[in-house]
This record gives C-alpha cells, structure tokens and sequence, in this order.
DNA sequence: TAGATTGTTAATCGATTAACAATC
DNA sequence: TAGATTGTTAATCGATTAACAATC
C-alpha cells in the first residue's frame, strides 16, 4: 500500500489545482469532470483520473467531480492547508520583483525576509520588509521554523548561499540562478531559468 | 533514420551547454568526460552519452569530449549561432527585471522592445528601451521578423496577448503568466510559475 | 601496452493510454 | 431508464540503465 508517487505525478497536482480554482473563479459550477480539465490543460482525461487515483477516490461516476471538495483534497495533499513562510536572497531587481509579486500569498506562500550581501542594501526596505544582511539569516531560520527559500543571487554566490541554507534547516529551495546546485537527499530543488526555456524552444525553430 | 528526438532529451541540452561553459570558465582543461559532466549535473553518465548519441559522434574513445566543440555543437543543434531578438509583453516589476537581465546576451537572446498597455507607462524607457502601446506589437514583429516572445502580464491577460503575438507571428512564447495557455501546433510555449514550483516541493514536507 | 571512455545494444523500468465494468 | 463519467486493469509506449565491444 501507499506505494511511492511518482515525483511526475507530484509535479502535476499544483497545475490541476491551479486550473480548479479558475474553474471556481470563472464559472458558478459546482462539478467538472477529468474531461473538462484535461481539455483546458492539454492533458489527457485518462492521465488526470489516473493521477488523483494515487490518493483517493474523489469522484463520482456520472457528475464528475465537485470542484470544491477537489481543491481541498489537493490542497491538502500539497501541504497548502497553511501559509508557508519564505526566505528570499537576493535583493537585485529579480528579488524585488518576486518581493512585491502579491500571488504567492493566496497561493500558500509569503515571503517575510528579505537577505543580501551588499552593504549598500542592508537597511533599505523592499515591500514593507527590511533588508537584511546574510549574517542574520542563521537566526532568522531558526527562529521561525522557516522551510522554504527563494534564491534570486548571481549564479557566483548561489552554491554558497544554498549550502547555508540548507546547513540552517531549509528544506525546499527556489532557485533562479543558472545552473545546477547540489544538495543533500531529503532538501528539493526546483529551478527558473529562463534562458534554458528559450533555448529548448529555439531547438525546433528554423 | 533522423528518427523524432524526444522533447525530454531537448530539454536536456541546454543545460549540458551551461555547465559546459561554466567547465570552459572553470578550468584550463579541455576536455571532460559523460561521467564529469555527469557528476557535476546529477544525471547518469550513460544517459548523457545517449542524448548527445541522437546528434552525432561527439567524444573519443578514453578522452572524452572537447568542450569547445561539444559546445559549437550543441549551439549549432539549439540554433544559438545566433541572437533571437525577443519581445517582451508586460512592463511591471518581473517585465522590468526581466528587462535588465544582462543573462540574455551571453546565452542567445536580447530582449529589444517592451510593450505595456497602461498608458501611464507607454513613453517611459526600461534599459533603454522605450514602453510601446501594444496596438505597435503586429507591425514591430512583422518588420523584424521576431519569432520569441515572452509573457509577463497578469493571467488575465495572457491568453489574449498570446492570441495576438501568435497572429503576428510568434512562435515561441515564454510565460511568466500562472495559468494555461492554449495555442495551435507548431508553436511552442514554456512556462515559469514559481508557485507551481514551490507546491510541488511543499507535498513532500511534513 | 594498459587504462579510460565512447557509442550502442538489449534489458529494465516507468509512464501513458485505451478500454470497460461499475455506478451515479 | 439512458447517458455520463469514474476508478482501474491491461496493453502500449517511451525512457533509462547496464553492459560491453570498439578504440583512442
């Protein structure tokens, strides 16, 4: 039983959460069905039913599912029964960027701290929050109980600044530096970079 | 023969050049090994030599690949022995980072017009460039023949600004925006959506 | 030569899809 | 009831890995 989920499967929840909730905001439909959601995600319906069935059975034949009671499966599958405090590094226009953006917060996410290595920063505010510098960033962790981080830094400082993340107690990282950051099993490590985007795309472009 | 490569190995590409030139910066060396680049990307030294099996014979038998030719090739298969010009849809605070990213240039793309439709924007200069009202977005693309775009407006807006930049003939999107975007076969759309990201790491922690 | 490493084959592993009984 | 849609099984499809002959 309870058979290790594949980390595919995983990656797709948060697209079929984010879709019920525009479902939700857009129509004043209770139900939708793994047909409908898979046609407006581009996902087969085979694929979406069999995916929710690695965690219950949400539906019911004939209706489809109740879209409310989906999200809240989802949500709670996710860990989003909660808002997850974050750590950014990085004050450049990126971390600003990502400091003021509001959809992280409705979407389970805040980030609450804001750390840089350039005197010229430290002190300055961005969206309400202080600057701090990377000295304080240990204590900070700590004492919050902080699992999540964002990286917005160079490429230069960010294995450095992962290390001691993770030597903190962050255990889920976003990164936006260029390149690959090594971490010990048991800390996730996503990545943005978009530059690796486009150049995949270029591939079939004449 | 010239069977269809897979869009995963693709996507792996790019990533093998950046690490082949964080190697070339590195180090004096000039040449690394699959097991090397490997070790250094987290992913298996025979998978590495079987992506790359796909384009050609790149390496020699006990000394592996030269890094400056791995690379021409890899930017010659990418279509990077050029720079994509690339228009960027969205001038707030993630438009206007993405604006003064100097990562683009090095790697194959310059963002070279922005546009916005808040008029209290349009005539302001982001690095130089000057904000346009997106009724000039048709005939810029047609006279420069701009086929990459990229996407940072809110979600209500996004489908329709794809609609447009696909009429106009874009066909490569990169989007910042959080949702699905539908388009038409033959044109290629990426996606960065940090809270997608950060709930897929979320589901593994307590 | 001996050691190292490639490119490739075959085997394994995993993910997707098609189909359908169950049932709302 | 008839139509719709689920959850699940088995079949298909595709990707990864292990192993090794070839050879630098």
């Amino acid at each position: 039983m309870a058979t290790e989920i594949p980390d595919i499967v995983i990656g797709r929840l948060p697209i079929y959460l984010r879709e019920l909730r525009r479902l939700q905001a857009e129509h004043d439909k209770l139900t939708t069905s793994s047909h409908e959601l898979g046609e407006r995600l581009g996902i087969s319906s085979a694929q979406i039913r069999k995916d929710l069935s690695h965690f219950g059975e949400f539906g019911k034949q004939g209706t489809g599912y109740h879209i409310g009671y989906l999200v809240d499966q989802l949500c709670q599958i996710l860990h989003l029964d909660q808002v997850w405090p974050v750590v950014l590094v990085g004050a450049g226009s990126l971390g600003t960027a990502l400091a003021y953006y509001d959809g992280f917060r409705p979407r389970g996410f805040e980030i609450r701290w804001i750390f840089d290595t350039d005197p010229s920063k430290i002190g300055h505010e961005i969206n309400g929050m202080c600057i701090q510098a990377i000295s304080e960033l240990e204590e900070t962790i700590a004492r919050h109980k902080i699992a999540v981080a964002i990286i917005a830094t160079p490429a230069s400082a960010a294995q450095e600044v992962t290390d001691f993340l993770i030597e903190s107690g962050i255990k889920a990282i976003l990164s936006y530096a260029p390149l690959h950051l090594s971490a010990p099993a048991g800390v996730h490590i996503s990545y943005s970079d978009p530059v690796t985007e486009l150049q995949r795309m270029t591939y079939y472009l004449g």
